[in-house]
Order: structure tokens, then C-alpha cells, then sequence
DNA sequence: GGGGCTCTTTGATCTGCCGCAACAAACGGG
DNA sequence: CCCGTTTGTTGCGGCAGATCAAAGAGCCCC
């Protein structure tokens, strides 16, 4: 399923398909960070220019993207203004997001963050079927807790415990949901009720 | 010490003190997701272009800044060459620390969390001093939980356990590492030992 | 088809750490 | 100086959820 090893000095725009961006510690846990969805750039990272972080390993399969050199990036960006601001958007997006991940991961256990998890899938990789939305993007209860930073059994429990709800339908790598509104309406918390705050004081 | 409301329509570059960016959730959480040191520039999200996004509230006191409309963003970018590559790698750099906060999040025990998060703190606000080394900036037991996501009371208790082992000493708002080198080597993982990896599938 | 693999499920046990409660200490203001 | 407020300490009980163990189910490939 994949092919490791092709190294990350090019941008990619992905056309079609899915992509996991994920991250494995010395222990070898594995860490979902986020999921790519078709029409975004990726690999952008490096154009920004953090150097002396590790190399991504890349792993592909039947995927359509285009991909340039990293050099070129500085070029594009002048030479096609919409460009820089669309790809920036992503950028900045994703910031958001990852500040999502890091409130929820912080705050909530670990049922609510799999709510969350799911619920952000379900717009980026769901398809509207007649009993509910399937998840196109064959998925595992490992890469679930990957996601989540839970143990795969947890979320295997919860997954079962919803399914006897009739909240979820799920096979083997497989999952839909049947009832989406109540995965949310499950849960106390407002999706969006988070401000910011930014808090500056002098040193000395 | 704080006040609020200042609202964010404009970028900011952050010349002297020492700035807590955090989160407030629907339930009264408060979670630090970064701080940002002098020389960088913040605010960018809002330039990046996502809209749509909780507007950060500001609160500010004796910090010294440069500030200008996010509309001025692209006419700068265009302008100065080297001001875009530096102001995206810190976007770089900032995706790169995100990431590895969610990783410890995941996979890391409190105390370990603990640890990267004064690890991380101490070359961007410390002083050396001659036994040890010292943190600048006031900071309580509350905020450091607020930073790696665990309880006040678990804080307290574990800085109390070093203070005891002569690794940080530490007042009220006010912590010293004597032993730095301790803090890490106490703990078992080599600190930058994650690999990232792109996972590719196509749909259907 | 059958062997081996990956993925999943369920029960039982164990533990990290959260939360309560109560107190101590440091600060700040009038 | 006294008193209210904020911050830090410590002991203890409880629980969410990680972990262990073991078996069942779906898939691929020879």
C-alpha cells in the first residue's frame, strides 16, 4: 500500500484522492496529523523554508498530484497572485486547525475527541449515501486512536457502544455514519465556542 | 495585567517582552498554544486569509510592537524580498512546534509533557544566571498546566518532586532550572527522534 | 480451500492523574 | 498592620482509560 522513501524537495497540488500526513516517535507511536484533502497543496512546509527539521518520509499510492521543484515556489508566488493567497489560505487554515487539535486533545476525554475526529472527517472524505455518509477513505480503529491519541481498544469500545445506538455502521476498515447529528448533539460542547487570546507582558 | 478587546485587524511585529497566545474554551478551559518571542511577527493568521474563524481577542500591557492593517500584507510581501521568506518561515517554524505538541499530547505522559514544555520555554525566555538558568517571565503553576494540558494540583506536585532532587528551584510565579541537563536526561526519549510520513490512497 | 495475515471485539485488571478538601504562604491595598 | 486575594502544597479517593489476554472475523495470496 506504500511506497516509502521519496523525499520532500518538491510542492505538490493534489488533485484526487487522500492523503494522511502522519508522524511516528522513537517509540514508534504513530500520530495522525492531519488529513490532506483533494485541491489543497501540500509539502509546504519546506517551501517556507524551516530547515533542519526532519525529512518527511513520503509514502504513495495511485495518487494524482502535480508536483515542482521547491525553488520554483518563490517564482510562482510572484508570478500568479492568486496563487500565494489561495496557498496561504490552506497554510493558515490549517494553523486553525491544528490549534483545534491541540485544545480538544488538552480538554476533552477521549470520547468527545473521537466525536470531533470523526466530524471532521465527515466534511473532507464523507459521501452522502441514503441511510447516512459513508467514509470513502478506508479507515482503521488503529488510525482512529492514531487521530485521537487514544488506545485502539478504547476506540473500538466506543465505536461498538455506537453502533448498538444506531449512530454508526461500521465493517472493517469501514465506517459510516447513520446518524451524524446525534454524534454532536451526544455532546455538550458548541464545535466552534472557542476564543482566543493573545497575552503579552514585558520581561524584566 | 491584562487588557482585552484590542481587536485583530492588523499584523503585528513583536520587538520586546514576551506574549502567551491562548485559547478559551465554551467551558472556561484555557489552553496556551504558544508564546512568541521578540523579533517575531504575529497576528498572520488573520493575514493568511481564513476568515470565518473566532476572532482572537488581544489583551496587551508595556510591550512594544510595530503594528500595521492586514491589508497592507501583500503590498509588503510584493515590496521586500526578504521580508516574506522570514515571515513564513516563522509560519514554518510554528507548524513544525504545533506538530510536535500534538505528538506529545498524544503519546507522552504528563510529566514528560512537562519537561518538553520547560525544554521548549527555556532557550526562548531564559537567562543564564550563575547557578542555573532563569525563567524571565512570571509564570504560574496554572499556566504551565494550561500549557501541556493536565491538572494545577499534577504541576505542583511534580515541580515540588524535582525541587526536591535540586533539578529547578522555584518561588511564587517564578521558576529557576539549576539542572537543566537533568530535566531531559531523566526522561527517555531522544528529543527531536520524530519522522514524519505522507500516507497516500485514492478514493473508491 | 486453507493457511497466514490483519483487523476487530470483549472481559478483566491496573494505574496515572484528576479533583476534592483544607491549609499554608506570599502578595497588595487601604 | 490587618485583611482579602492569589498562588502554592499535600493527602486521599475515584475513575477514565491504558494495558493484558484471548478469541473471533474478514481478507489476500498461493
Amino acid at each position: 500500500m506504500l511506497s516509502k522513501g521519496l523525499h520532500v524537495d518538491r510542492v505538490f497540488l493534489f488533485l484526487d484522492g487522500h492523503i494522511r500526513v502522519q508522524r511516528t516517535t522513537a517509540q514508534g507511536d504513530q500520530i495522525i496529523l492531519l488529513h490532506i484533502a483533494p485541491g489543497q497543496v501540500f509539502g509546504i512546509g519546506a517551501a517556507l523554508g524551516h530547515k533542519g527539521y526532519p525529512d518527511p518520509e513520503m509514502a504513495a499510492e495511485d495518487c494524482v498530484v502535480l508536483a515542482w521543484p521547491n525553488r520554483l515556489w518563490p517564482e510562482f508566488v510572484a508570478r500568479y497572485d492568486g496563487f500565494a493567497s489561495q496557498s496561504y489560505a490552506v497554510v493558515g487554515e490549517r494553523l486553525n486547525d491544528m490549534h483545534a487539535v491541540i485544545v480538544e486533545m488538552a480538554t476533552k476525554q477521549v470520547e468527545q475527541r473521537l466525536v470531533a475526529a470523526l466530524l471532521r472527517l465527515i466534511p473532507q472524505m464523507g459521501r452522502k449515501v441514503d441511510d447516512g455518509i459513508d467514509l470513502e477513505f478506508p479507515i482503521t480503529r488503529q488510525n482512529i486512536s492514531d487521530m485521537t491519541g487514544s488506545a485502539l481498544l478504547t476506540v473500538s469500545r466506543l465505536l461498538s457502544a455506537w453502533e448498538k445506538d444506531r449512530i454508526v455502521v461500521s465493517q472493517r476498515k469501514k465506517i459510516s455514519a447513520t446518524a451524524p447529528h446525534r454524534l454532536s448533539c451526544g455532546v455538550v460542547w458548541p464545535a466552534d465556542a472557542t476564543t482566543s487570546k493573545v497575552d503579552l507582558q514585558m520581561s524584566g
